[in-house]
Formats: structure tokens, sequence, C-alpha cells
DNA sequence: CTAAACCCCGTAGCGGACTACGGTGTCAAG
DNA sequence: CTTGACACCGTAGTCCGCTACGGGGTTTAG
């Protein structure tokens, strides 16, 4: 018999079987034939789909997103995928600069914390206590 | 009479009211007197805790975390705040470095998409597609 | 032959922080 | 005095991407 079984292929794509179930019915993968006792058999091509979705994944991509990724990859349509990933890195750039932000923040604090002598309250407790 | 209603209260704080009731349930905010007619009045003080409450939030903690630093500003103990404040730090580093990296590919991807010239496939389409 | 490992399905739960809904009672302005 | 804004309550739903559960059938290794 051939293709992977639904665990085989959760193994080769590097995801859990419920995720391959899951996948289906969000429909980012296509429902594989079953041949025997109605058991999935998956193409390889299922696998490598899984995997271009764990790519786009961490590169922030949603599941929606990649669905349009990969209607795309059907479609071939170029500017399109061009402009979801300018979208993407403008959204990353933009958490970037909060994260930075924040840490700027709490290294102060922190080291507020570590530089008070004796007699004042906390620097950290009192930051966020501010009027 | 005195105190703000919990409509006042949220505008002064800057959250809707169903956040107020909703972090009175959680524990985050004392439950306020109700002289009339059960309507909640609340203390400055409740408004400045939610703020506290925020500001919090925008360095990442999260309620639990925050629950824990309100804690610590009612009874006083510095060291642990620094250790909240470094353990935050760290991953607001690490989330940073994440997004760097993603920030790094998709830059390369849009780059490599407007450089490209003719016949070949879309270059975002084909790095997804990569084995 | 038996037991472990695998497959099926559908539904519910998680985490985190709200937001919405539905139904009712009350207060303030005109 | 009416009308609209505001208050109350509890429960359920949202987003996202799974993960877990329960209860069954099947395949495979020893």
């Amino acid at each position: 018999m051939q293709g992977f079984t639904i665990g085989q292929a959760a193994k080769e794509s590097g995801v859990n079987v419920e995720t391959l179930r899951y996948y289906e019915q969000m429909g980012l993968i296509a429902q594989p034939p079953r041949p025997a006792q109605g058991y999935r058999r998956y193409p390889p091509e299922t696998v490598r789909r899984v995997r271009f979705v764990k790519r786009a994944q961490q590169l922030g991509f949603t599941l929606e997103e990649i669905r349009r990724l990969l209607s795309l990859a059907d479609g071939e349509t170029c500017g399109t995928a061009r402009a979801l990933a300018e979208e993407k890195l403008a959204l990353v750039e933009a958490r970037i600069a909060d994260l930075q932000r924040m840490r700027k923040t709490l290294k102060e604090l922190v080291q507020q914390c570590a530089a008070r002598r004796g007699k004042v309250a906390c620097p950290i407790i009192e930051a966020l206590a501010q009027h």
C-alpha cells in the first residue's frame, strides 16, 4: 500500500497526528485518499505542504495567511506574495519596537533596583505606581 | 456621593467597564463599597491600581504576574520584584531575537522578490516550499 | 493469540484577557 | 414624565493553534 499513514506523515513533517487532521479540517491540506479501512494515505506532496506551513509559521504568518500563500503557490502570483510578506515584515518590526521599549524600561528598573541604597522604596513598584 | 461610578472609573483608568468587573473577579482590585442601589463607588486608589496594571501589562507582565507585583507593592519586597523583572526581561529579549530572525528572512525574501527578473518562480513561495 | 501500537471520530478544553449578550433596574436631563 | 444613558448580574463567546479525551475498531510484532 502506498503513501504515508497519518502517523508516518506526522513524523515526516514534524507535527502531531491531530494537527494533520486539524489542517485537513481547516482546508490547509487536501483530503487524502483512504483505500484501506478508511485509513488516510498521504502523498509526499502533503508532507511538503505541511512543511511549507511550518516554515511560514516560523516567519510569523498565521494559518489564515498561509492558506492564502498556498493558494498563490497553486496559482502563482508573486506580487501578492510579496505584499503579504511586506505586510508581515512591517508587523514584525512594530512588535520588535514594542518589545525593545519594554526591554529598555525593564533594564532600567532592574538597574535602579540594584543600585538603590537603604531607605527608598522598591523602584520597580514605584515606577509602576506612578501617577 | 463620593467615589467614581464604574463608568467614571473606567474612563479615568482607560479600560472598559467590563474590564473593571473582570479585575474585581480576578482579585486584582478590591471590591468597592456600594452605598447606593448596589452601585459600585470606586476610591481613587483603585483607579491608580488599574493604571499600575496597565503599565505593567505594557512591560509584558501577565495579570497573574501583576497580581504578585501588587502584593509586593502592598507588602514591600524589592528582591522579588527585581527577580520578576529580570525574568521578564530575559523573556522579552528572547522574543526580540525570534522576531529579528523573522525580520531578516522576510526582508531577504521581499528583496529577492523585487530583484527577480522574468522566468523564475516567486522566491517567497519557493523558499517556503524548500525541502 | 494476544497485546501493543495504530487508526477512526467528534467534542471539549486550554491560555490569556477580555468582550458580548440578554434581561432588568435606576438615575439624570429636558 | 418620559427617554436615554448608565448600572446590575451571570454566562457564553472570541481569537489562535492546537491538545486532550473518550470510546471505539484494526493492524502488526512477538
